[in-house]
DNA sequence: GCCAACGTTGGC
DNA sequence: GCCAACGTTGGC
């Protein structure tokens, strides 16, 4: 399978590019939305990651992360004290997924998305069309677009 | 804080 | 299966 690539989005006031540099590698666990699972379970070790900053001054792309971990069941799911606890997910057939992902790196400067909505070859981007997907696909032409805009060789 | 866009829930 | 009501995301 060819190397995919992905963009996932993360509020730096809970999870920043720079705790993802610090701590080599997280999981990506607490994801509650279908079709940002099913982007997740699409993944496979070696995939590149846009790590995108929300709910951010500017909103933009932070860094680059990689697949290591390809899914495996979110364990916030079935954790009762847990924000995110599930109570109708079944352990033998868990709802909720996750991927580890490890820090590449960290753009000089946050790429803001007005800059890529700016960006006549980024306007079918699904973070310009659906700007509310946090997990989702991103073309390998887009992929590269963004690193030369961040600055990235 | 507002609100547009989208997703989910639940009555019928 | 439709759709109104409600909840969440996330830019601004």
């Amino acid at each position: 399978m060819a190397k995919r690539y992905w963009l996932m989005k993360s509020e730096p006031s809970v999870y920043s590019i720079e705790n993802l540099r610090s701590d080599g590698t997280t999981c990506w666990d607490s994801i509650r939305n279908y079709q940002a699972r099913n982007n997740m379970r699409a993944m496979s070790v070696g995939d590149e990651v846009l790590f995108y900053h929300s709910q951010a001054i500017p909103p933009g792309v932070a860094g680059i992360a990689r697949v290591v971990r390809e899914a495996y069941p979110d364990h916030t799911q079935f954790d009762r004290e847990h924000e995110y606890f599930d109570p109708g997910s079944d352990e033998d057939d868990p709802r909720w997924w996750m991927v580890d992902v490890e820090f590449v790196r960290a753009f000089d400067e946050v790429l803001p998305l007005n800059e890529v909505k700016e960006d006549s070859a980024l306007a079918d981007m699904v973070l310009v069309r659906n700007s509310r997907l946090s997990v989702q696909p991103v073309k390998a032409e887009e992929f590269r677009r963004i690193l030369h805009l961040g600055g990235q060789p």
